[in-house]
DNA sequence: ACCACAGTATGGTCAGACCATACCGAACCA
DNA sequence: TGGTTCGGTATGGTCTGACCATACTGTGGT
């Protein structure tokens, strides 16, 4: 028969359909971060589903920084609509990091990507100088390799940022924050921080410059003395 | 009093704390992909909570491409452990793309930096060059816009994969997915696909040939001419 | 050896209840 | 008039218990 015409009949959970249409409400109403979604009850009763089925469609949303739920009552209670994708970002990456579905050196190797296209973009603009020394100067006052890792992060993260694009800096962001563990391991592995804060300066320096090759260099070149082991061809 | 020690009492919902378990349940036990999960009633039970909050949890494990569930019995059913970053990927861009959290610019340029990235990488290792080929005729047998970007798709996201870091192409793909109305579009506006054709042509020949810096102005090329209007200077 | 069928474990869905929270507003007092 | 208190109420968070559809499992008959 090879199916005849016969498809099968209600494949889509019901939160999936009214994931759906949450989704569709949003894109034909124009609805945008800081609006508000109606109550559980009042979405249920008008979709014509269970509560249970509108809270799984919110614990997805929510998972995925689009909506954030509020208790309580009033103009700020209930699901509003935001926009975080780097804390989703970060959950997925954590997730799938920890699962061993990805490897540690697939994501330093985004990394490195990632963070050579945004300090050329940050040297053409010459922008983020600041944030930059600010996370040099915690760096050097760090005690542990927890703090220094922590002002690492703001340094490289800073640099994603004078890029201008949110996404890229998301991701950017996700990608640190999914790492942390294996970033504080390095640095204790590493002992001394004097060769990484020399790639930083350089860093700096290029971006200050404007000069976009040698900020991407200088970039390849100090993710490489962070990382010997993934370097080594 | 500054707080004197007090602090508020029970600020997470007990689907994060099932959601907390499960994970390091994942990291202690080792769990990779394949892997089955207690069922939802057995996981409820033994921690304490009721089957509502085990499946909420399961529907932002689910969301975040982290496990699959599948009913009835027997060895494959239940929550199965996946590794399916992607469609979690597409479903955050999509949806912040949507609630226009995140500027159409922003996809284009990260794509940009992940084709380029990629395009070096596969020059470099001379890979996937038969996928490539297959998609261009994929491409020159495309009768609507829609069956073109189709391939184009497929072209583009082959240059991913041929870099073997399954979290760039993984991105690339979700990048593609989320987009693709937007492609359909750019190709009905741009009416003759013949340039397109020449481009995909020449990152090709690069690939072949091995030349990497080739490949990375190629795909520059490329889309400036797919979206000319977000490359006017 | 095969097949039909009852049993059962699984996720999917629903209804209804109760709780904690936090705002709203009216009644109450100064 | 002004502030305060306190009950009402809308919100999400959680639980219970039930029922359904699905798909395997094992048993018994042929």
């Amino acid at each position: 028969m090879d199916g005849g015409g016969w498809r099968p009949v209600k494949r889509t959970r019901t939160f999936e359909d009214v994931l759906a249409q949450i989704e569709r409400r949003i894109a034909e109403d124009g609805l945008t971060a800081g609006d508000r979604l109606p109550a559980e009850r009042q979405l249920a009763e008008q979709l014509g589903v269970s509560r249970s089925s509108v809270r799984e469609a919110m614990r997805v949303l929510e998972s995925l920084g689009v909506v954030s739920s509020q208790v309580g009552r009033g103009p700020d209670a209930g699901a509003v609509l935001t926009s975080r994708p780097e804390t989703a970002l970060t959950d997925l990456l954590r997730l799938h990091l920890g699962m061993a579905g990805l490897k540690l050196r697939e994501v330093i190797d985004t990394r490195h990507m990632i963070e050579q296209w945004a300090a050329s973009h940050a040297a053409s603009a010459r922008a983020g100088t600041s944030a930059l020394t600010a996370a040099l100067s915690g760096m050097d006052g760090a005690r542990t390799a927890e703090e220094f890792v922590e002002h690492d992060t703001a340094f490289h993260c800073a640099i994603a940022d004078a890029s201008g694009n949110r996404l890229i800096a998301a991701i950017m962001r996700s990608l640190r924050d999914s790492m942390r563990r294996y970033a504080v391991e390095a640095v204790e592995r590493l002992g001394d921080t004097a060769i990484l804060r020399a790639g930083h300066v350089r860093i700096l320096r290029a971006i200050e410059a404007g000069d976009a090759d040698a900020a991407a260099r200088a970039v390849s070149e100090h993710l490489a003395h962070a990382y010997p082991s993934l370097f080594d061809h």
